[in-house]
DNA sequence: CCCGGAAGTAAAGCAGCCTTACTACTTGGA
DNA sequence: TCCAAGTAGTAAGGCTGCTTTACTTCCGGG
């Protein structure tokens, strides 16, 4: 679905000062508040499987289905279920009208997970909206948007 | 001079909606564009790559020096000078006042893979500054840079 | 019943880091 | 002058988070 490699680079770090850097530094904030507790809370996760957690929806979805969105391949998907599992975070099962197809749900523990770091982020974000003031940062977040689009 | 382990996690593909997903798609765009024509113009070189032959000083640096303003350990960053001298982006000599150390510099190839990366990254500015009137692309860079402080 | 395609798995590889454990060299004293 | 302590860098190995290539299993249509 998309191109092929656009994947590695960790672009953490300052970037001179261009934007990137500007946009890398706002990226390593939200990690750092997800990855604060969360090795005491959720021994195990790490911030791609925190956004894994929050991408499978409450009725369950197929490996192939989470891939697509997560844009990654149906493998690379496959090892974080299978880990995320071995875990405790999801469970799945194969579905009775096509055995082929496994149903990744979360557990209860995955749900605390999702909602954990939905949270940081809400809690990254107030702090922004509170430096910023609530227009500047609702401006921010649709100038992005319209960079996206 | 960092914290432990802000290392790994892509962040590349959509994060539900939350900035962080808005903030990971504009640090992808600005990626891509680095890339489209990289392996052409300067075979080998990754993003990481670009990024690092920037930090280079015309004098050159030292290892040690390069690895705190990238934010990385000396064996990390070390493997990457290492990595780019054998392509011939970069070259080094032991300073003779002190043979501990290695002085890194850009080749002249370096040089021009520099230029490439900052020309891309411009690109995407002007983009975007196009696309929002520069007086909203200044407003969201300063907002980016208050963030960061 | 067979064949093509879809879902997923297995194995191996690579980038980009890190940690631990060195070696080589310099410098500041006793 | 010599040595202990500290600094620059290297070596080896590990781990995450992906990828590619090559299957296996299973469904559904003809």
């Amino acid at each position: 679905m998309t191109s092929v490699n656009d994947a590695p680079s960790q672009l953490t770090g300052p970037w001179s000062d261009h934007i990137a850097g500007l946009l890398g530094a706002a990226l390593k904030r939200i990690r750092s508040e997800i990855l604060a507790a969360s090795e005491e809370r959720f021994p195990g996760l790490r911030v791609s499987h925190y956004r894994l957690l929050e991408l499978i929806p409450p009725e369950g979805a197929r490996i192939t289905d989470l891939a697509e969105v997560a844009v990654m391949t149906k493998q690379g998907l496959g090892q974080h279920v299978d880990y995320l599992q071995r875990l405790g975070y999801v469970e799945s099962d194969r579905l009775r009208t096509d055995r082929r197809v496994r149903l990744v749900r979360r557990t209860a523990r995955g749900d605390e997970a999702a909602a954990y770091s939905r949270a940081a982020i809400e809690r990254v974000e107030a702090i922004w909206s509170d430096r910023l003031g609530p227009a500047r940062y609702e401006a921010l977040r649709e100038t992005l948007r319209e960079l996206g689009g």
